[in-house]
DNA sequence: GTCTTACAACTGGTCCGACCACCCGACAAC
DNA sequence: GTTGTCGGGTGGTCGGACCAGTTGTAAGAC
């Protein structure tokens, strides 16, 4: 009730209207995008604002300026990167199903590895640290949003003691894709998804050093998670 | 010899050197960034140019940018995304090497997940292109610039196969890497690291529908690329 | 005294209009 | 046909003005 007002910027509206037409498909890659100051006639705002939405779009890698050049639509298939997959993943308030199950795909592989991983190099510390969000999450009193929360922050922590920032950045990217959909995402969730058993027996596996095991433990769980999702989005996965 | 100049933008140049700041440290996360005004000042250019700077940075998650307040820091490990790891991986021309080789360690564990993916799905069409690029590689004549770039192609194929977007995503980002450090890495390249007779055993096992023989082999010719590289650079993996 | 209010002095956001740098195609000169 | 010039389009930079939020503070009310 009463939640913030979400002012938005001029640029950013410009820049989301830009954006819904190249990710829709009405302008095309090769597409030449109207000229500054034709744009800044359309939207009725300053070239300023438009320069500014033009250059967000850029950072998405949606189009490419060249000054005396005329601004090209690029195709993002071969030059966007993670950064898109907010915008991708429910481009309409509907979500994208078979985009949905690639993200999980992805998802179920990270995570298995990066258990992998954390079984060779964890510590004390990080053992507790994932037990501490798990007694949390067994907490019966715990709303939805909490165990959706509680369980991105078990990734996160799993993630941080492989030290690997690649990984770090990788998992950033997806929680962008959460956090951003995340009233969505939590329409589709089964109670029964964030089951505490499955996180135990990861962290089990790890405290016992056991690298095949904890992604085996960790690969149930979110096994477990996308299934519970389709079971409810009534999909299939492809 | 006369390769085409590069003319930097002076908005570029200002993000340069505001991303080489933060990157290395000098301004620290929660850090407020001097007034777009007194940068202006400071570098003796327009606003807008700072302005356009400032956005770039970001959307690289290295700033946070806030009308009525300064802008501030960010701390780039929580909030960047592999958009910036062109940019950390040789900071002043050097190569980190730790993080190259948390790279290439998620590279091997992609490599073998995409063609395990790839086993599962791959059509004739997808191998004979496959088969095109290994043919092109075992040309003794071809420079190493030129097996660099087929081999990325044949796992830019790989990953086309698998239909993942998400997928596609990551590995525009990983190419981005390569693609902005080519001369850098070129010099680290052992002769022998494109064997083709290692990609050979992998499209081999596809055309078999074999997706653990293809993992499999795959990670062998990651695993074979990437020893050729530390051995050169006379360093060891952690 | 303490609390409230209003203001002043920052910050970034938007606007305007001018000019510079670059690219390309039309067209004239050879 | 080839070459050179130039005009009109593009994005890039400039400066200066004003709008819009945020915050600390000093004047006022109790």
């Amino acid at each position: 009730m009463f939640a913030p007002i979400k002012k938005q910027k001029v640029a950013e509206q410009v820049a989301a209207s830009l954006r819904g037409a190249i990710l829709s498909g009405r302008l095309k890659p090769s597409d030449a995008v109207p000229s500054e100051r034709v744009l800044a006639e359309r939207f009725d705002v300053n070239r300023s604002s438009i320069r500014e939405a033009l250059l967000r779009l850029e950072s998405w890698g949606l189009i490419e300026i060249r000054q005396g050049e005329a601004t090209r639509v690029k195709n993002f298939l071969e030059s966007g990167g993670l950064q898109l997959l907010p915008y991708l993943i429910a481009p309409d308030g509907e979500l994208d199903l078979p985009l949905l199950a690639d993200l999980l795909e992805i998802r179920v592989m990270l995570l298995g590895w990066t258990a992998e991983q954390a079984a060779q190099k964890c510590s004390p510390e990080d053992i507790s640290g994932l037990m501490e969000i798990i007694s949390r999450l067994e907490d019966p009193g715990a709303s939805p949003e909490t165990r959706q929360k509680l369980d991105y922050d078990f990734f996160e922590r799993l993630v941080a003691t492989t030290k690997n920032r690649v990984l770090i950045f990788l998992s950033n990217a997806i929680r962008d894709v959460y956090m951003q959909q995340r009233g969505l995402f939590m329409t589709f969730y089964q109670d029964d998804v964030f089951d505490p058993r499955y996180y135990r027996a990861v962290v089990e596996a790890l405290a016992a050093g056991d690298p095949l095991g904890a992604g085996q433990a960790m690969r149930l769980q979110a096994a477990v998670f996308d299934a519970g999702w389709w079971s409810t989005s009534g999909a299939e996965t492809t």
